[in-house]
DNA sequence: GTCGTACTCAACCGAATGGTTGAACAAGGA
DNA sequence: TCCTTGTTCAACCATTCGGTTGAGTACGAC
């Protein structure tokens, strides 16, 4: 599970670091920032943006003691492209055994050929 | 962990079970032609279809002894729902920043204001 | 320097994951 | 009926995961 395509699916499994993903949307903001809504400990939000940023999720700078945490929209796109890559390639498929179910049923066209509205 | 996004996502963060998917837009299959090019033992693929299951990606029928999978591709656009409005937000507020930065840039209009050509 | 703040590292814990093997079940064919 | 094929169930094992607490590091303020 070392590709990053796994690692981002695997980010994104946790309803927690899908919140961060949001959240980070909107602005860049800390680690005691992005900790402060949950009740688990700072150290366990740490180990959620290292998950994140081992994705390439995420990227973090230092201003002072602060780390803050930008979003990196990229790989987002990556996991787009795969999913709609084989959901694009499903719905052909359907379509086609449409086709073929048509041409069996004596030749009616697509669709509703005996229900009445849609 | 228990939403069907967190399934689902967490389904597809393993490269097996990734493949099985692509491979089911294809065709449906049996757990015994799904389980062929792996070296793994059926019954692991068999723990991968549940996990599918589970997430709603795929659905099984039965043929004598035989339980063909078929996908079930509606989650699919589950996933791409959340992760595209995720990006479109982020892209949104980058450009935003953009504009800001060009705003503050000597109020030059948006890209290249003395990049030569793309 | 010392103190306080922001964060990470290390060790530990219980639960879940991905794999194994062996036994059971389901259904058609001899 | 028994046999074979296709699949699942059950028990087990090592590893990973998400959480904890406690100690350490990095930096600015005093």
């Amino acid at each position: 599970m070392t590709d990053q395509l796994s690692q981002a699916f695997a980010a994104l499994a946790d309803p927690t670091r899908r919140d961060i993903v949001a959240r980070l949307t909107v602005a860049d903001a800390t680690v005691g920032e992005l900790a402060e809504p949950y009740d688990v400990s700072v150290q366990a939000v740490s180990k959620h943006l290292k998950v994140l940023e081992g994705a390439g999720l995420v990227s973090r700078s230092r201003d002072a003691q602060r780390r803050p945490v930008h979003l990196e929209a990229e790989v987002l796109d990556l996991m787009t492209a795969w999913i709609e890559r084989y959901r694009r390639a499903a719905e052909e498929r359907f379509s086609r055994l449409d086709d073929v179910l048509d041409a069996l049923n004596d030749r009616a066209p697509k669709s509703s050929q005996q229900g009445e509205s849609a």
